[in-house]
DNA sequence: GACATTAAAAATGTTAACATTTAACGTTTT
DNA sequence: AAAACGTTAAATGTTAACATTTTTAATGTC
């Protein structure tokens, strides 16, 4: 296992979530104990600690006797997500303006720039982490912790519906990197407005990066329908 | 145990945030597995996986090498958390308008019927349990799984802050009472504006309805203080 | 009497084994 | 060949025991 957190089923939880936003355990995929245990060397036990953990997240669904899997996200479920995401514009906005320390918007650039270099470099796997980080960093400008939680649940939650469709468009890199350069630029507009001081502005380029994800998603999973059942396995 | 759900983790969940929000785990408790599991007459894994689950709640909050603790809300928490419920009003209030059912409001009124009995009969108890049930089902009628569990997460999570304030005057039931008594005012005006149809009106209602709460519980929190520190103790 | 030291007790972290249920497979039957 | 059945393998649910750390209590010292 590769980080030092203090107990084992905290590792165990930081390397499944890894794995799922890495895209190597796809929505539908079920979790497998006993085959997860040996291969991280632990026992099953805290491999359940984590599982409720992840399902307590909304990342994995448990069935009783039957095993934990990776939640698919239905186009339903993405509307609703992204409507709570929007909603959430006006305070995040408002709290940032209100809270955000100096040198706030410099600091979110370094990430803006990040991605560009991933992008440039034609790098697919670096841009969610980065990304997340972005929107760390952003809400942590709120000041307000538990705004952070729901909207990263939130946020982590539809890379999963994402997942699902860029999935069967990996060996498609050029739209992944169209995908991830309109994001970009999303994320530009936002420093700016964050430098206007605006609350209004701010608000108004937090709304628009949510409904361009959002019509960016949907392309993509309309794109990726007629395959649309995707591949389901079995992990570790 | 009391219910028959599927797996021992899940019953020892329900059984424990029955006792945390009934007040007889009280913040800053420490939940003692060994206690606990000997009390219940299961083993420590079921104990631990549920405890995961509350800590993935924010109900309570693992020390590592330490124990549990139910988690002890500050006002400034509070704060934040009356913020974002307030800022879901609209949400809420729009899809409760498009989406609710015939007969939603008739559905309603029998929790706040419940509760007024509650209240005439000076019963304490009652009235959380059943003020949940009003709005689970206010929020199911949004028809947005999502946003559902969100506002719930909130308003247990406020639960929490209200039990330390008002465990202090478990002895002044009037106080209690009259607290419930505004609070089930608003539920009613909730209805009305439901009944009425209109997405202005109940917005308001909401809205209101939060800010009351708010005064409310900082009130209470204003009158506990001073006995801040609020009862430590340890439980099963 | 307060403080540091140390030994005992208790609590958490972890594992391996057992019990029961579910899934998989081959066989038989129609 | 398809479906139903029974058997076997595998996976989940659960427990009890062990290891390590933390807390508590006792002891001794200044």
């Amino acid at each position: 296992m590769l980080n030092r957190a203090p107990n084992l089923a905290t590792q165990v939880l930081t390397d499944l979530e890894r794995r799922i936003y890495g895209g190597s355990i796809p929505p539908g995929t079920k979790v497998n104990e006993s085959h997860l245990a040996t291969e991280l060397g632990v026992s099953r036990g805290p491999i359940r600690e984590a599982c409720r953990a992840l399902e307590s997240e909304r990342i994995i669904e448990a069935f009783p006797q039957r095993g934990s899997f990776v939640r698919k996200i239905s186009v339903k479920e993405a509307t609703d997500l992204f409507a709570i995401r929007e909603e959430l514009s006006g305070i995040i906005a408002r709290s940032i303006i209100e809270n955000a320390p100096a040198g706030f918007a410099d600091q979110l650039q370094v990430f803006v720039n990040e991605m560009d270099a991933g992008i440039a470099a034609g790098d697919l796997e670096s841009f969610f982490p980065t990304n997340l980080q972005f929107h760390k960093i952003l809400l942590s400008g709120t000041g307000n912790r538990r705004l952070e939680d729901i909207f990263l649940g939130l946020f982590k939650e539809l890379r999963l519906f994402r997942i699902q469709s860029f999935l069967p468009e990996r060996h498609f890199p050029d739209r992944v990197l169209a995908y991830n350069t309109d994001s970009n630029r999303g994320h530009g507009l936002i420093i700016a407005a964050i430098r206007s001081g605006s609350y209004e502005t701010l608000t108004d380029a937090l709304r628009q990066q949510v409904r361009a994800s959002r019509d960016r998603s949907f392309q993509a999973f309309a794109r990726s329908t007629g395959g649309g059942e995707s591949s389901v396995g079995e992990v570790a």
